[in-house]
DNA sequence: TAATTAACTTTGTCTTATCAAAGTCAATTG
DNA sequence: CAATTGACTTTGATAAGACAAAGTTAATTA
């Protein structure tokens, strides 16, 4: 079994692979995102590799294996399962529950998670809206855009939320954008380098206002029109 | 911060602390109970006795300090909460929350501990009966008795199993003698070594038939009658 | 009282995970 | 093309926690 080390290694190589696949990720940015040096990260994913749960190339960077993305896809599952069992069933605001998640994943048992998951009704995203990954390890990805791409004036509901500081999430608790709400995007200002657009809560609609780097953070999708 | 292994021995010196107060556990003891060689177990008690949390007496023993104590009744509070837990809210087996437990009790922060206790409504025994401790660390002692001592005849309820293998909890099952199951001692007989006693399970009349040696891992409480 | 033995402690070694600091490589700059 | 620089790797050291095996005690037996 992988320690709770190499599965936190294991998974921040999934969460922060380059967007470009045939790129390998860096050693720099491994180590800065698992909370290390970079001579620790490099003896540990020495290690990891001769597991033969990543590929590793001195100077290039690292790569997950097939069986080492299983791994890492399992964690990741654990992980939100738990975040959502958090804010659901135990109440905890979703923007406390990273740290919990972050210790649990390394605990909760196959039978635990399969409870924790039936009790959830198998759910497909966490509170911040990832996606959480299939008992086989399949992951879905969405089709979203971001506050800064998406069409305006078209209504749409906020899916994801990709800055997940506690700070951040409580900010956006009080602007009423979790994920699902429904909004609308009236205008951006390239000038001002701001996004205006309403939030349509229970009937009222209320507008926010965000600078373009904020605005990023959201992911958004269409609503499906029923014909 | 106590490591987890720290937080192990402790708790296990507090559940193996021996009934006469002014004994000491002995090294043997201990180093079984952890599960470690007694080797092992000398060190980390020095260890332990550098942070002031036990007692350590060379070749006489090892006793909690007031510290130690409070320190083996949190982790003791937080194993006991978590089976609650995961019985009443996750639906899991009374006889399969152990192992689960062991492991989430030296995860679960103080804010998520306060969100499970307020769920269960703040519960004073687990699902085998054991008393858990209060936020503040004070155990309450139960005054029960064994199936061995107590009153023949008399409307009698089970309080507490003292063996928590998975394999005798689900023999407990089978009988119906879960804590809270109403039952009356119909008879002992000291030459086979055996209690005969009476379930009371929903109006019907069980009888079930043990040991001596199995009586006494049952603890009963006489019935209050409320008059 | 002397010999034996069981329980305990010590010693030496191992594994995992970490850091600081020194060394190396390769990409950029002049 | 040489020099410089930043990113990475290596080296040496440390801490926690564990085991095996050798060495001590102290209680029991003779
Ligand atoms: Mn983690
Ligand atoms: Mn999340
Ligand atoms: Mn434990
Ligand atoms: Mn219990």
């Amino acid at each position: 079994m992988a320690s709770r080390t190499i599965e936190n290694y294991l998974k921040q190589i999934y969460l922060s692979r380059p967007a470009d696949e045939a790129q390998w990720l860096t050693m720099g940015k491994l180590s800065a995102a698992v909370g290390v040096t970079p001579g620790t990260a490099t003896s540990m994913v020495r290690a990891i590799s001769d597991a033969h749960l990543v590929e590793y190339e001195p100077r290039a960077g690292v790569r997950l294996t097939p069986a080492g993305e299983q791994l890492a896809l399992h964690v990741l599952r654990r992980h939100r399962l738990i975040e959502l069992l958090l804010v659901q069933v135990l109440g905890l605001d979703w923007s406390e529950v990273h740290e919990d998640a972050e210790e649990l994943e390394h605990v909760v048992s196959d039978r635990l998670l399969m409870k924790i998951d039936e009790i959830l009704q198998h759910p497909a995203f966490d509170p911040h809206g990832d996606p959480i990954p299939t008992a086989g390890g399949v992951i879905r990805r969405q089709d979203c855009c971001t506050l800064l791409d998406c069409p305006l004036g078209e209504p749409t509901s906020i899916a994801r939320i990709l800055d997940q500081s506690a700070e951040f999430l409580q900010y956006v608790n009080q602007c009423g954008l979790l994920p699902g709400a429904e909004i609308r995007v009236a205008n951006r200002n390239h000038q001002a380098q701001t996004v205006e657009l309403m939030a349509i809560k229970s009937g009222e609609n209320q507008v926010v206002a965000m600078s373009f780097s904020v605005a990023e953070k959201f992911l958004v999708q269409l609503n499906e029109q029923k014909k």
